[in-house]
DNA sequence: AAGACCCCTAAGCGCTTGCTCAGTGCTGGG
DNA sequence: CCCAGCACTGAGCAAGCGCTTAGGGGTCTT
């Protein structure tokens, strides 16, 4: 049984009350990681968490209400992260490359969940899904103010500002596809190397 | 009837034989990119392509098979592209640059066969996945014997070469997640602009 | 005209799916 | 000591799944 490791992944999620619905999304967020949503069944997921099919409906209505949780935190996580970082002090420069470093970091850090809330959005019921496309779209618009701060002060050498803030997005996203926790590198390696990276995508690179 | 939204997107698989063959497997692909292969059902798949449930187990052993010969396909083209890219003449900065244009935009061109060759390796069997995980290290090869070119003659400026070669490959695989024939990008834009934000990131941009 | 071959369908088999419900044990207030 | 309320289970339902099978109709060769 593997609901030990389920209980590690539960840490993530510590603030869910009851102990059992805690120890069901976090074994939620493993399985819908490792096979995905519509390959996960709720016998398997109610198994990781050492529990019967049935419990699974005492804590959520459906399966689809078990991902839409954990789209919702996740990219709540996600935005935060992206927020502190455009509201820090300093060059355009430097709140991109936090935000940069912060935002992949985080997407390899907690990959598993990252994974989810961005490869498995097509799952989300439509009213659910509206309500997450408004949290990505907040997250865009911070990341592109930035990008655009540094455009207009002439730090940064870009000629498309939206396409360019796509594929930073896109870049540092993708790294919840790839990453592994047995690669050879760390999430604050990946973090760091992201962001060196992105600085040369805006012809900014740090000396 | 979705028969000739299938029609069209076969039009991608000519040199499959017969023709029912080649109906199902434009069905397939369009099915498995819009709702993912899990969701899929082989009564969805036969009856885009006009056909009884049965009938795609004349040409197809399993539905698996189908995904397995849309993506050995897809990645031998991936790979040409590549491959071509990597063996033309010029600077390391020319190649790097006809790489990234071509790979990138093929992934907007053919973004529902690049989707599911990006996003449904999982659901392959054992054997047929470790086929495309070669074809999937040829790639990789080749990009990183580029930027290794690059960064051996002083052209680029690249600090960790495997790191910065995985960043290229992730962001222009990624655009087949996000690109949509009805956005306002056309694919040969994409590849214009990733082209020029990826000679940013190893420091070499085109004046 | 007859037979062989191929492509296809109608029907359906065995199984798994998401989810339900009657009932069981456990806990805490009176 | 009792009983209400809660968390939970065992059993199972209806629906849908991947896939099989028996057989029908074209077309081509002989």
């Amino acid at each position: 049984m593997g609901a030990e490791r389920a209980d590690e992944a539960a840490g993530e999620w510590a603030e869910v009350a009851p102990d059992a619905a805690q120890r069901l999304v976090g074994a939620a967020v493993e399985a819908f990681a490792e096979r995905g949503y519509h390959a996960t069944t709720t016998r398997d997921i109610a198994g990781r968490a050492g529990m019967s099919p049935a419990a699974l409906y005492i804590h959520y209505k459906t399966k689809e209400e078990l991902l839409y949780r954990i789209s919702v935190t996740g990219h709540e996580r996600a935005l935060k992260i992206m927020a502190a970082a455009a509201g820090a002090e300093g060059t355009a420069a430097d709140r991109l490359c936090c935000a940069v470093r912060a935002f992949a970091s985080w997407h390899a850090e907690r990959h598993t969940t990252a994974r989810i809330i961005q490869y498995e959005l097509k799952a989300l019921g439509e009213e659910h899904y509206a309500e997450i496309a408004d949290l990505r779209r907040q997250t865009d618009r911070l990341l592109r103010e930035i990008i655009q701060d540094g455009a207009d002060a002439g730090e940064f050498t870009v000629r498309d500002v939206p396409g360019t803030t796509l594929a930073v997005l896109s870049l540092c996203v993708d790294v919840a596809r790839w990453f592994t926790a047995d690669g050879k590198r760390t999430p604050d390696q990946v973090g760091e190397l992201y962001a060196d990276l992105v600085l040369g995508m805006v012809g900014a690179r740090r000396p």
